[in-house]
DNA sequence: TGTAAGTTATG
DNA sequence: ATAACTTAC
């Protein structure tokens, strides 16, 4: 093959939510193709329906970004960074570089599905080859349904049935050992680098305050520092995890969620580690390691319900809801939630961890949740979005079917009647008060709280969110048909 | 992956 | 008197 024919041109590798360089079936593929491999990361904020991230999500992808380039450098191949439309900056791309091929791993937002498809159809109309790959979920939407054809609405039967198909998930990938750059310097004189934006320029990271001392403090980013986490999660913590994950004081749950939502580590990857784990483990390893693969299921089940509906962040699942006499969001109320200052000392504590750090354990955002959607009386969407902003980890369909489940309008929710009491919650998982002083200081006396009264009370507010809530539950179930086969 | 009020068991 | 269990919300 000519290095002049139009079939040797170079190949692009559009990177997304996938910042990893192993198991990444899109960069491997293209690194086989034995051509010169132009790797991009596109920052865009305009195209239609495309939600830009959060201000917790930017500080992680800026430092992601940087570890990644740092990686692909050393492999041979620099990372471009260009900032607009997808469309507008890969027509732009193959232009500069003369590429032949385009690889990508696939998304399963409604919006993401029909803008990579367009490209794909205009990549391939400019006689362009395009693949996309799995490397993101486990099981891809499409590929399971009920007997009856439909979607999964509850979690049980969708996770067996995927524990119950008769292929293993395959094998991760192992990293390529070099990537080739473009331009190939072998053939010729080096040519012109492709121009990149200069990471600082995106301004990713706080500034005019610089609120991200906490994230740093806590949070190691990167491709490198997932696989050390989720290495020392295995050897460490799996084998209390089914009780010690409910315990917010204690760092047992596996932390991975930021890492998964950027694709610094895929699930393909976790899977195979946590299988090495139970292969030579006892019962109760088994046990262990059940649970918390259910929990990687949780999010596979929630990219499920994202791809058949992909209004999941914004409309209710369950149609009754939507008539829902919700209290006005912009309320004291909802900043004393947003500021951790409610009163009540386990959504504090939560809602100050996450201000502080970008994160928050699993239970207390439930709490948290519930607080704001049953007490307060709040629009759960009002709730995701802050989450959304805040999180490190906020992630398109987790959070949404999330804040739905506790909402009790999402697929297999949380009954309406179930309302966290948070004064009983914080005794029974943090009933030293570990967690609480950590993030509320040094507030209690010897028995008795030293805390601000609560902005409601809380079980007044328990008995008119039954009630409102009973008004919904008397209306037949309603839930929107799926559309996300529509979308493309 | 709930809570609260009830009933029953136990000392 | 209190733990243990059941049940409705």
């Amino acid at each position: 093959m000519s290095l002049h024919s139009p079939a040797a041109g170079p190949s692009i590798v559009w990177l997304r939510d996938d910042l990893r360089v192993a198991d990444n079936p899109a960069l491997t593929a293209a690194t086989q193709r034995g051509l010169p491999v132009v790797v991009v990361y596109i920052r865009d904020e305009v195209s239609q329906g495309i939600r830009p991230l959060g201000g917790a999500a930017n500080w992680w992808l800026h430092h992601s970004l940087g570890r990644l380039s740092a990686r692909l450098t050393r492999l041979g191949t620099p990372l471009v960074l260009r900032q607009g439309g997808a469309h507008e900056v890969i027509r732009d791309l193959i232009r500069e570089t003369g590429a032949t091929a385009i690889f990508w791993n696939r998304r399963y937002g409604g919006p993401e599905r029909a803008l990579d498809a367009a490209i794909k159809d205009y990549a391939k109309a400019s006689g362009l080859e395009a693949h996309s790959f799995q490397a993101n979920l486990l099981v891809e939407p499409w590929t399971i349904a009920t007997g009856a054809g439909n979607p999964y609405t509850v979690f049980t039967p969708f996770w067996k049935a995927f524990l119950a198909r008769p292929e293993p998930p395959r094998s991760p990938l192992p990293a390529p050992k070099a990537i080739p750059g473009f331009p190939a310097g072998a053939s010729g004189a080096p040519g012109q680098a492709l121009p990149s934006d200069d990471l600082d320029s995106w301004k990713l990271l706080p500034k005019h305050p610089d609120w991200s001392a906490g994230l740093a403090a806590r949070w190691q980013v990167g491709e490198q520092a997932a696989h050390e986490q989720l290495e020392s999660f295995v050897t460490e913590r799996l084998s209390r995890y089914a009780d010690g994950r409910d315990v917010p004081a204690d760092f047992a749950t596996s932390e991975l969620s930021p890492h998964l939502r950027f694709g610094e580590i895929s699930p393909f990857q976790i899977l195979e580690r946590v299988d090495a784990a139970r292969r030579n483990g006892s019962a109760e390893t088994l046990r262990n390691a059940a649970k918390f693969l259910a929990e990687v299921g949780w999010r596979e089940f929630s990219y499920n319900l994202l791809f058949h509906w992909p209004a999941l962040a914004t409309a209710n699942f369950d149609r009754r809801f939507d008539g829902f006499p919700w209290a006005p969001s912009s309320t004291p109320a909802l900043t004393a939630w947003q500021e951790g200052r409610t009163g009540v000392p386990l959504v504090d504590a939560g809602m100050r961890e996450l201000w502080q750090t970008g994160y928050m354990h699993n239970r207390v955002r439930m709490v948290a949740a519930s607080f704001l959607i049953k007490n307060l009386l709040i629009d759960w969407r009002v709730g995701e979005e802050w989450f959304w902003d805040t999180l490190v980890d906020a992630d398109p369909a987790n959070n949404a079917a999330s804040w739905q489940w506790v909402a009790g309008c999402g697929a297999d929710a949380a009954p309406y009647f179930r309302v966290f009491n948070p004064v009983l919650q914080a005794e029974k998982f943090d009933p030293k008060r570990v967690y609480l002083r950590r993030y509320l200081g040094d507030f209690d006396g010897a028995d008795a709280l030293d805390y601000p009264a609560p902005i409601v009370d809380l079980a007044n507010a328990r008995t008119s969110a039954l009630e409102a809530f009973a008004h919904v539950s008397s209306l037949p179930r309603d839930i929107a048909p799926p559309t996300g086969f529509d979308a493309l």
